[in-house]
DNA sequence: CTAGTGTCTGGACACATGTCCGGAAACTTG
DNA sequence: CAAGTTTCCGGACATGTGTCCAGACACTAG
């Protein structure tokens, strides 16, 4: 039960890491989250099961690998924009629509995060943080109203993953709370 | 792949199905969502694994029933209290109690719900319509804030189950929105 | 008490998941 | 090209999960 040696990828590993998470991405949308295996990730990537566990612990962490790349790939918040409000929303539009377009792949990743694998935990903190500075980023320093707007973020993320509403309206809802919190 | 009778339960079987969820309770409490079997809540009820299963499909299955028979048994909201600001606390508080107290539960559930499971589905969909209704009460008739209460609330949950933030604070953080968004 | 109905049991099962290992294959270096 | 290193492969394995069934047990009514 030792931590992880975080050694650095070659060229090569890499490159079947990416892979990887293509192909996962092609899994869950065409199976769902439930009837979605590494072993099928790995054939799907032209890739043997134990390599795909070599760097995969489980599916849960490959789809938030899938997650965290997305957000990782996201522009840097437009600190030029004058306008709070229209930053907040920008923003948190950009976070929504990384998965939503794709509902499997949303349920995917919302599952993965909240399924509790141990090694998704790190990966987790990671993203959660990045959310946090993205939100803080686009209120502005000091605005109280951030914290809220993750609130509001989340519990979109929730309510469209959990089929409480449609994914289009996600990005509409938030819009709305946006309105309501921002000053 | 049809659709479940869902005859009523004898006294009896309401018995084992009540025994099953308090052993659920505390067996996640014990082991936590990862080590969590069926196999084991059974024994700890004194029942067989065979029979659990008749009554439960996954664990979370018995963990999304844990949830929702407690979120049944909360008193109705309020209604003759005046401020809308403390019967939206108020709600909004008991709701975030309702597993937080005992943090490995509050992430199995959490998992639970989103984990997809088909048996999980109704459940769900009850779930999200009581909350909706609890919090729509409180707001009051036509109160434009209670669709970003809802928001809030399970972002709160997820901030909570995700490890982002201390159980302990997240009913404050919640009141805290309900001070920024009811007017 | 006896028969009859409903519920529970123990174990066998098919299947999936994650780990492990010896060796093959692909690179790198001299 | 040859030797050495890294990465990948295929398959065996242990473990866990959900299903099934034949019989045991517990209640109820006659």
């Amino acid at each position: 039960m030792t931590e992880p040696t975080r050694r650095r990828l070659s060229a090569r590993q890499a490159d079947t890491v990416r892979r990887l998470t293509e192909a996962a991405v092609r899994e869950v949308r065409q199976s769902g989250y439930q009837h979605f295996s590494v072993r099928d990730v790995a054939r799907s990537a032209g890739v043997a099961a134990a390599t795909a566990y070599t760097y995969f612990a489980s599916k849960d962490h490959l789809l938030a690998e899938v997650f965290w790349r997305r957000l990782r790939a996201l522009p840097p918040v437009d600190t030029s924009e004058a306008s709070a409000r229209v930053r907040v929303t920008t923003v948190l539009r950009e976070l929504a629509l990384l998965v939503s377009d794709e509902p499997e792949l949303a349920v995917g990743c919302t599952a993965a995060l909240f399924g509790g694998e141990p090694d998704v935990r790190q990966l987790r903190l990671d993203i959660g943080k990045e959310i946090r500075e993205r939100i803080a980023a686009a209120a502005g320093p000091g605005n109280p109203a951030a914290g809220v707007l993750e609130l509001a973020y989340y519990g979109a993320m929730v309510q469209a993953g959990l089929g409480y509403t449609s994914y289009g309206r996600t990005a509409d809802r938030l819009a709305e709370a946006a309105g309501l919190i921002v000053r």
